[in-house]
DNA sequence: TTGGCTGCAAATCTTTTGCAGTTCG
DNA sequence: CGAACTGCAAAAGATTTGCAGCCAA
């Protein structure tokens, strides 16, 4: 799923106007962070982003990672996802639609899947308990064919 | 939704055999401990049956509180949840079918819920991608009625 | 007896925060 | 200029681990 330098660029836009729009500011550190992030285009935890990060400048503090990631999640243009070990890893929601993770216990390897008719079903039950839905989060841990395959 | 005794027993029972086939011992802090965890019938934080295991036997200390979870998610009698904040939850798996959460994140109140159809639609796509399923998890963060109402 | 447990405290690991200096606007 | 940001190091919080003594089998 590569991510297009077009797709890249409107995202950005869209964060820095919504950024200004906060009054907070664009820093360089930022910029990168956040370009990183976007051109990644895959889930990765804030320690991978911050050597992506390092590999663009050197100086980029891990706390600037955490609080940008904070930053964009808040803004609505990353999640926050758990897949397993001990550290939550990010994702650029873009214009990509939602989708939920597999995961195998054995190598880690993550496959990411949408099924309509299961947002359907979410999108039912959460009506019948009278809730206002956020967000979810779907992942289903097994073992993968190349793991499993004798 | 109470718990039984007689399922407690039952439950306790397979714990123990099973622990005594895999050659691991069984205490007096890991009876109270699993104790108090299958009559809590409900997902708590490692802190939180601490506090209650503490309540009959003083003395017993966190870590040991921390192994005992990690045996019975191994032995397949608990289950890892991650419901929102920084701390992971464990639920008791007995004769309960499996269920997922709806969680509020306003006031962090958790509803439980079982879906065939969703259920059903995990297995194709595990199927789909050639995946032996293991277990899952499927969360879903929103408003519940009470904090939304005006 | 003896190897697996236990509690404690120290160690890890991820993420957050305080602070003094820096920089965007 | 001044408030917001940065990197660093320390702090915080959850969980794990090392160790010396303990105890179930």
């Amino acid at each position: 799923m590569p991510v297009t330098n077009q797709l890249v660029i409107e995202v950005q836009e869209r964060v820095r106007s919504e950024a200004k729009r906060r009054g907070v500011r664009w820093t360089n550190q930022r910029q990168v962070i956040v370009e990183q992030f976007l051109l990644s285009g895959e889930h990765l935890t804030a320690d991978a982003l911050l050597a992506r990060a390092r590999e663009v400048d050197s100086a980029i503090g891990a706390a600037t990672v955490y609080r940008t990631l904070n930053l964009l999640v808040e803004i609505g243009v990353a999640s926050r996802v758990r897949l397993g070990g001990d550290s939550a890893s990010f994702e650029p929601i873009l214009g990509r639609t939602h989708h939920d993770h597999l995961i195998c216990i054995s190598c880690g390897r993550v496959v990411e899947f949408e099924d309509e008719a299961i947002e359907k079903r979410q999108a039912a039950i959460v009506k019948k308990h009278g809730f206002q839905i956020r967000h979810h989060r779907l992942e289903i841990f097994g073992v993968c064919p190349v793991c499993a395959g004798g």
